[in-house]
DNA sequence: GGACCTTTGAAGGCG
DNA sequence: CGCCTTCAAAGGTCC
């Protein structure tokens, strides 16, 4: 009789593992469409909590983009980030004198971090980690994939077990010298040695002088640890896919501006769910490379940025009107207005703060005025609409780099309007009232597209 | 092949 | 302290 019972029970809970397998799937496909959701790869198997069942189904090949060794353990979870759930987690870490979040303690990491030891050597593949952890929906990844913006931390032993461990400062040693020094040829692993680890003895901090031509090379062969995601990147990379998927966009350029509208026009409570990622990813990089600055990655980019930036400004000063753009007019912005569209599933933007003071005094959102004078400016992205900018005021151009230029920039007369096409942005005086609302000022998506066409 | 474009935020340097 | 610069992601575009 008890074995009957037992039998039954064990068919029931079958049955339910098998029903939330399956609605795990559809809602992880209805989130994110562009997501290649394997059956099977959704949920995780009950009987198996240990992630390391999951080697078995992650097929083991270089993904085209190296996943983020981090982004899966920043569990994207809605139940604790849903807007309908208390932020909690905000106001106590807010700093109320910066406005800007504390770092968190050692024990709110805990669930943003939760993989296992079984992901060791584990090609950390997106569903790998989709899998919700602990009946939590996960962080989502977008279409392509990550990649890996440290190299260095592809999974390894000491890596996972730093995560199996919740993460707990104590306990988290330098990376170990050599992530997988027996040389496995994965391709998930990366150059093993870590530019900052102090018991790196390649590095020989004792004083042991090197010739610059092995120090260079040892430059050379150090990965490149990249920044860790700021909250507005990581809201881009959850929302790429979706927004590509909406737009049927594909240039990041495009993409990016309608994101940035988007970003502002999300709730309090949703961007401050991304300050808090963003945040404890920053801990959690710190944590792994104490010794690394951000000073490090400077110059790796040979951009020339800076020189066009100097070009333009000096373009500025003598009101040349030559256009030296290499681009051709793009026009990025009204592409943006069937993507804008409240078809967005998102709906912050219907939900957004009455008042810009509602949104932007978010203490999570420190940058949030910087961004809104921005905002205008940064609509005309074509070095020729540039061009007409300085005709018409050199403020405008220099609006984003200078936080004293807002009034200037937003009481005087939008160089949009003057453009032969006007992006539908928000007006500058809206900008003084209210949050972005785009779907109210923006045009047909057909006149949008007549507009890009033309 | 690499820089550029675009976005916001973080961080470092400089005056 | 404020301002400026650089970098982080991403993919099309251009040189």
């Amino acid at each position: 009789m008890l074995a009957v019972l037992l039998l039954h029970h064990w068919r029931e809970q079958r049955a339910v593992v098998s029903w939330l397998a399956q609605t795990s799937r559809q809602y992880l496909q209805m989130k994110w469409p562009l997501l290649d959701v394997p059956a099977g790869a959704t949920l995780k198997d009950s009987r198996s909590p240990s992630p390391a069942h999951l080697s078995n189904k992650v097929p083991v090949v270089q993904h085209p983009h190296h996943v983020h060794p981090l982004t899966p353990l920043l569990t994207y979870s809605n139940d604790r980030f849903s807007p309908g759930s208390p932020p909690a987690h905000l106001s106590p870490e807010i700093d109320p004198k910066t406005g800007i979040p504390r770092p968190p303690h050692p024990s709110e990491l805990s669930p943003y971090y939760p993989l296992s030891p079984g992901a060791v050597g584990q090609i950390p593949h997106p569903l790998g980690w989709l899998v919700p952890q602990q009946g939590q929906p996960v962080y989502s990844i977008p279409a392509g994939g990550f990649r890996h913006p440290y190299p260095a931390l592809a999974m390894n032993a000491s890596m996972s077990s730093l995560m199996s461990s919740r993460f707990s400062p104590h306990m988290v040693p330098p990376p170990a010298h050599g992530l997988h020094p027996s040389g496995i040829p994965h391709p998930t692993i990366v150059s093993p040695i870590v530019k900052q680890e102090p018991a790196q003895p390649s590095v020989s901090p004792g004083g042991n002088a090197k010739s610059p031509v092995t120090v260079k090379k040892e430059e050379e062969k150090k990965p490149h640890i990249k920044k860790p995601l700021n909250a507005f990147m990581l809201y881009m990379k959850e929302m790429r896919a979706k927004v590509v998927a909406e737009c049927t966009l594909k240039e990041s350029a495009a993409i990016n501006q309608i994101l940035g509208r988007r970003w502002h026009s999300l709730s309090r409570e949703e961007q401050a769910k991304y300050y808090e990622l963003a945040r404890k990813e920053r801990q959690l990089h710190s944590q792994l490379y104490p010794t690394w600055s951000a000073r490090d990655n400077y110059g790796k980019k040979k951009k020339r940025k800076r020189e066009k930036l100097a070009q333009q400004q000096t373009q500025d000063t003598e009101s040349s009107l030559v256009s030296k753009s290499k681009k051709p007019c793009v026009q990025y912005l009204p592409v943006e207005k069937p993507c804008d569209s409240p078809a967005s599933s998102h709906g912050s933007m219907l939900d957004s703060p009455a008042t810009p003071s509602a949104a932007l005094a978010s203490p999570a959102a420190p940058a949030a005025t910087h961004s809104e004078q921005a905002q205008p400016l940064s609509l005309t992205t074509k070095p020729e609409a540039r061009a007409q900018l300085a005709l018409h005021s050199a403020a405008f151009l220099s609006s984003k780099a200078s936080s004293s230029s807002s009034s200037s920039g937003l009481s005087s007369p939008s160089p949009l309007l003057s453009r032969p096409i006007p992006f539908p942005s928000v007006p500058p005086t809206a900008l003084l009232t209210s949050p972005p609302s785009f779907p109210t000022a923006l045009p047909s998506p057909q006149a949008a597209l007549a507009v890009l066409q033309a």
